[in-house]
DNA sequence: ATGAAATATTTAGTTGCATAAAATTTTGTA
DNA sequence: TACAAAATTTTATGCAACTAAATATTTCAT
C-alpha cells in the first residue's frame, strides 16, 4: 500500500512546506497568502488548506519538522559538557537559540509563541507542549548525573530543578525573540546573572 | 476646553471597552465582532476602529485599564510581608494571578500574550512591557529592602535576583493560563519547588 | 484497459477585519 | 439662531482566510 499515491502526497506536503517558509520568510507571517503559497508550490489554495488546516497550522508544521533534530543536537552538546550547574544551563540555552535562528527569524518564532499560546487548548498545539517537556526532561537527566557524580546535592528533586531551569531558559528565550536587538551572547550573560543570583540567596540563612 | 464634545468621547470610549469586554468574556476573543461590539456600545463599527484601531487594540486597552491596579495592590500586599525570598515572591505571584483571575478568563489572557508577542516590535505591545518593567522593579525593591534586613547576602545584585524571580514568575504565569486545569495553589506549589531547588544548588559547590 | 475509490481542483460563496471618502450630525461660538 | 469646526456614520470597497459542493483527475485492483 505504499504506492505512488502516498509518495506524491508526501511530495505535495513538502513542497507545500518549502514554499510556506520561503514566503514566511520573504514577507513575513502576517503578508505571505495561503494563495501564494499555493502557487509557489503548484497546488490550488483549497490543497493548502486540505494539508494544514489554516495558515498557522503550516507555521506549527516547520516548527515541529525543525523541532526533531533540537533534541538530537542538546543531547549532542551536553553529552561531554562541564558537571556544572550553571555551565550545563547556559549550554543548554546556546544550543537552543541557535538552533532556533538557524532556521527561523526571531519575526516568525514570535507568531509561533503567539499561535501556540492563543490555541493552548487545540491539539494544534500540543507537539509545542510536547516538545517543552522533553527539553525540560533533557535538563532533568543533566541533573541526575551531577548528583551521581557528587557534584549536586541529593537533597534536590531533578524534576524540580529540571523544571525551574528550564523555565527560567524559556522565559529569557521569549524575551530574546520578542527583542530585535537582543544577541544570543546578551541572552546567555542575562542567564548567568540570573543563576548566579539565585544561587547565592542560601547564603540568608546562614548570614 | 474640557467642553462637553471630551466628555462624550470618554464616554463612547468607556462604553466601547465596556461592551468589548463583555462580548469578550461571552462569546471569547475570535468570536466577538467588531461590529456587534460597537452595536452593543450604541457606535458604528468604523467608530470602533477610529477609537481602538484594532481588534487587538480592544483587548490591550482593556488589560492597560486593568494594570494600572495592579502595581498598586502589589505594593499594599507586599509591604507587610515576611522578610524571607521565597514568601515574597509567592505572595508576589499570588496576587498577580488573583488580580488577573478576576478581571479576565485565562482563554481571553492567551490572547493577550499572543497579541503582546506578535507584535512586540509594535507600539501597542509597548504598555504591557513596560509593565513588566515594573513589576520586575518592586521584586528589586524588596530584595534591596531584605538585604538591608540582613536576610539576604549584600553580595546579591538586587536588579539581578529580581529580574530573575520575575521572569520564572512569569513563566509560571504563562503556563498558568495555557493550562484550564491549573489552579492557582498549583503554581504556587510549583513556584515553591522552583524556589527550593534553585535555593540548594549553592551545596554543591561544598559538597 | 476499465471501473471504483481516493484525492485534488474548480467554482462559488461567506465572513470579518480593515480602510477610504463622502455625507451627515453634533458641538461650540459668534 | 446661524455658522464653522469636529466627530460620527454611511457607503463602498478590498482583502484574505476559510468552507462547501460539484467536477475532474489520478490510482489501484480486477
Amino acid at each position: 500500500m505504499t504506492g505512488l499515491r502516498e509518495r506524491q502526497k508526501e511530495d505535495r506536503q513538502t513542497s507545500i512546506a518549502r514554499a510556506a517558509k520561503i514566503m514566511f520568510l520573504e514577507h513575513g507571517f502576517e503578508k505571505a497568502t495561503i494563495e501564494g503559497i499555493a502557487q509557489a508550490a503548484g497546488v490550488s489554495g483549497v490543497t493548502v488548506h486540505n494539508y494544514y488546516g489554516t495558515k498557522s497550522g503550516i507555521l506549527l508544521a516547520l516548527v515541529a519538522e525543525n523541532d526533531r533534530s533540537l533534541i538530537a543536537s542538546l543531547n549532542k552538546e551536553l553529552s561531554l559538557c562541564p558537571q556544572e550547574v550553571t555551565e550545563v544551563t547556559v549550554r543548554f540555552a546556546k544550543t537552543i537559540l541557535e538552533h532556533v535562528l538557524m532556521n527561523l527569524q526571531k519575526v516568525i518564532w514570535r507568531q509561533v509563541i503567539a499561535t501556540v499560546t492563543a490555541n493552548a487548548d487545540n491539539s494544534i498545539s500540543k507537539p509545542y507542549f510536547d516538545l517543552d517537556q522533553e527539553l525540560a526532561q533533557v535538563l532533568v537527566l543533566q541533573i541526575s548525573r551531577m548528583q551521581d557524580a557528587g557534584n549536586l546535592p541529593k537533597s534536590i528533586v531533578p524534576e524540580n530543578l529540571g523544571a525551574a531551569l528550564f523555565h527560567l531558559q524559556n522565559a529569557r528565550f521569549i524575551q530574546f525573540v520578542c527583542s530585535d536587538e537582543l544577541q544570543i551572547e546578551d541572552v546567555l550573560r542575562r542567564i548567568r546573572n540570573d543563576l548566579e543570583a539565585l544561587f547565592s540567596v542560601q547564603a540568608a540563612v546562614s548570614a
